[in-house]
DNA sequence: ATAGTCCTTTGCAGCGCTGCAAACGGAATT
DNA sequence: AATTCCGTTTGCAGCGCTGCAAAGGACTAT
């Protein structure tokens, strides 16, 4: 049995098919009469329109795709769950890839290439793609880009102010006393930009509070996972003269670096506090639970998509802007100890 | 700047659009010579199909959707992780959907709608839907189910076998000579297949062992998240005669769950052994590590999608499976206690 | 040299929808 | 009653590709 199709519907109504598309997307003016007849053959026929028609015919898909590094992770799978819903409010699926930060990977997706059909236009969260990258990709791409990447005025870019809310981070830390600071997430290369933002702002802590920074104790990862964390604490904590606070660049970091520190028997925040970056929700739960920076995340979801379906609407092009949202430092146990002690 | 199209490849290599969509899509024989000449054409013009067309003239979208209840779950993401990379080697495009559990917004997924035409097939972890609501859906769409769901033998299900899993769990507790087991996340109700079979497992473990099942101990939550297994593990430690061990449904339960106890100031697993279900990556970072049941997700994944390829695929109906995938009990701190004590 | 065979290449039609601009019909105006 | 006007409805063409079956060409066999 053929599916039902436009023209069956007018047949059915005794109008023209033109006009049945006319009431499925309520264009124009269409007699309530009119309207009736057809939705009543619609009922009928148990009529849905062919998107993939649709598509070829208005050179649109209607989807946009969202990249990001890792699912897994759960920042990333936070944001998607804010993402998915406020794209389809406005009409949009949502395609989903990961490139495990894959930079040819990143590439690829963002040049032309025969899935370029598939969206109208892209959200991404880069990680292994260099500034030159962004600026070489397929011009006609509506591209919002998350994360820490400064725009080149063709692309918007939504994120927070990594630097301040860096610099607040490593303020708590000192405001209680610490004095042997670490940080540990450092990627003082290319495509390390929004790491090396908050290293920026661990610094700058510093500075304001007149405080000495041991260079030393900056510590490079390459990711920004658990194992990340545990190791470079284990490396931190096997030195003569370990650190007394820990900030990391994000919530696995400090997790792996709390595992690492209650492994060896000392205490949080007794002998190391530590703060985190992003407020997933393990760092809720964790034993003990992570001070982090938080970042509005359903903000960002929303602002993003905004930004991309007003891009994909234009005609001409727009400018790329920066987009600010907000975020806020919250102090849990990692930092404070527990409710009793305090 | 129009789009270069078929045709116009076409015109330069001096052959017919029909021979180009040949060798686009490695179709029939096509002669080397000709092939050369056409793949000339193409680069230098730098053709790419257009996908919407293609789409439309064979009637498929070339993608699969996924639909989860959460995508903030980390199992669920561990998952997609694994299911997105399988589609893509095989051609398909992955689509994402959330429900947040909700059998209203499942049912309409699952059911006829426009959207339909946006994927091939569908792989779903149902939640809210009971089984006839999944055999009452669109019966043209093929279909993989995870997790507990018998098949009505139209679709296929993929899963661990959940009674014999949740019996190795409960069985460790008892072996380690735990007494005054609680089970958190039963759901007596039709969608709570999956929790039921869990809680039978619960039941065959003790009966093996020649225990008797204390009712009592069974908690039931709506849901498997941290503040479920937080405030039933609430609940049952301010009962007169608290467990000493406890199988939670899911390691986000056990992960609350064991917030709790070390909140009271009481020790896992010392006072209270505890024991997950899936296996997250949270759980070998946590303080302590969480004992779990692991299933093979990479093999759910692989498994899923090679199956609804095949379904696609098919010409006529394929008779529904049952698909096990393999499990594997996982001791860590939760139950076995730290290694310096063992 | 001619017919037969087989493999490559082609032409046609159409997937189901929408953009565009013209046609239509009824109401308002003169 | 004839004309103008305006909002609704329509017809046409085509988005770019593929399925199908037939045409074409090269080669083999007789």
């Amino acid at each position: 049995m053929r599916e039902t199709t436009l023209r069956d519907v007018a047949e059915l109504a005794g109008v023209s098919p033109r006009t049945v598309s006319n009431v499925v997307n309520g264009y124009a003016k269409v007699t309530d009469t009119t309207r009736a007849k057809v939705e009543a053959a619609i009922a009928e026929l148990g009529y849905r329109p062919n998107v993939l028609a649709r598509n070829l015919a208005t050179g649109r898909s209607g989807q946009i795709v969202v990249v990001v590094p890792y699912l897994d992770t759960p920042y990333f799978a936070e944001l998607l769950q804010g993402i998915i819903p406020a794209a389809r409010k406005l009409g949009y699926n949502v395609l989903v890839d990961q490139t495990d930060g894959d930079r040819q990977h990143e590439g690829e997706l963002i040049g032309p290439g025969p899935r370029r059909f598939l969206y109208d236009g892209m959200i991404i969260s880069p990680l292994g793609l260099a500034q030159e990258d962004l600026s070489a990709r397929d011009p006609a791409l509506p591209l919002v880009v998350l994360g820490e990447r400064v725009s080149d005025g063709t692309f918007d870019h939504v994120g927070i102010d990594d630097v301040a809310a860096a610099t607040e981070a490593v303020a708590h830390l000192i405001a209680l006393g610490r004095r042997r600071i670490a940080a540990i997430g450092d990627q003082p290369y290319p495509t390390g930009e929004a790491a090396q933002l908050r290293t920026r702002g661990f610094r700058a802590a510093h500075t304001a509070a007149g405080q000495p920074v041991d260079e030393s104790l900056i510590i490079g990862t390459t990711r920004f996972n658990r194992i990340d964390g545990a190791t470079a604490m284990a490396a931190l904590l096997d030195r003569p003269n370990p650190p007394d606070a820990v900030f990391c660049y994000s919530d696995l970091v400090a997790s792996g670096a709390i595992h690492t520190i209650l492994g060896r028997g000392l205490r949080v925040p007794e002998d190391v506090a530590v703060i985190g970056y992003d407020d997933i929700e393990d760092g809720r739960y964790s034993q003990p639970t992570i001070s982090t920076i938080s970042p509005d995340k359903k903000a960002i979801a929303q602002l993003a998509v905004d930004r991309l379906v007003l891009r994909i609407a234009a005609t001409e092009p727009i400018d790329g802007v920066e987009l600010r949202t907000p975020h806020r430092l919250i102090a849990r146990q990692s930092t404070l100890g527990t409710g009793t002690r305090m």
